[in-house]
DNA sequence: TGGACATCGTTAGCATAGCTAACGATCTCG
DNA sequence: CGAGATCGTTAGCTATGCTAACGATGTCCA
């Protein structure tokens, strides 16, 4: 009946949510000129601190990325010293990838950072604004992973 | 009084919805493999469609790019004909980028292409969920704006 | 009116991030 | 032991972002 409405409805809010996507991303950006933490090191440096030695290719999975692409971020990462790469000792074509230290102090100063000005943003949010805002961003992450697991 | 808490929430949902922008555009920066138009390219060529005519300032503007960034887009998007450069009669340090018909089809059909992954992940949704998640996108997005005025 | 300054878009040059193809090293299994 | 699979790297391409510098054009004031 009304399947053509959906549809329409699916696509602008999925338009919609892409766009913000894009906007979000490049304000973002900008805001750790200083802190010299792209994005993708941000992301792939977070993984590596929470989720303990974890394999480059494993790495290059969770971030959805080619093995080549996650071996020069690493590399930039290891030349910051902020992960160090450690051969395995069982399978030695693996490599594994462990946070230093500084790798975690510069995370959590980095993270905090970057999405400063997003946090002060949603600071000024009303109560039920900020629910709002909290059930569309769990309902965001849980279409993130139906989409992975369908692909 | 809970001001504590009240500001750890707010850094722990910007981080979310950070995390969540990363993961959402690398799953949808494979699905116009085909369609040779990346994000930065549609994005730009929705505003020139959208927008009417548009200077080259104006659009690296709207796109929070600097004035190269955007040079070197448009030059990729006139090299495959979806726009058109045409100098300003009454200001020659202009230069308004027109949309082509084909730039038009080509939007369309680019965005719903890229997006088509997403639209099919939103509607397996229920209609509260889905009216919860467009709730979340307009303070997504209003959240945007608020930063890009700050800015 | 003429010259100083401002604005616009481009070019040049650099870094990062994404990809595929190809390779060497290593592991696994028949 | 040898064939094939797996892992990470290298090489080389494209695209996107930036700053610095420049030429062309507008603007404004002395």
């Amino acid at each position: 009946m009304t399947s053509r409405k959906r549809e329409r409805e699916a696509l602008a809010l999925a338009d919609q949510l892409h766009s913000a996507a894009i906007h979000l991303l490049r304000h973002l950006r900008r805001e750790d000129d200083a802190s010299a933490l792209s994005a993708p090191r941000l992301s792939a440096l977070s993984v590596a601190v929470f989720g303990g030695p974890v394999t480059l290719g494993q790495l290059a999975k969770a971030e959805q990325v080619k093995p080549p692409t996650m071996t020069r971020i690493v590399t930039g990462l290891e030349n910051d010293g902020l992960v160090r790469r450690e051969g395995d000792k069982r399978d030695k074509r693996l490599t594994r990838i462990h946070a230093t230290a500084r790798g975690q102090k510069v995370l959590m100063a980095g993270r905090a950072r970057r999405v400063e000005l997003l946090a002060r943003a949603v600071e000024k949010l009303g109560a039920k604004e900020l629910a709002d805002l909290q059930r569309g961003g769990q309902l965001l992450r849980e279409l993130i992973d139906s989409m992975a697991s369908t692909q």
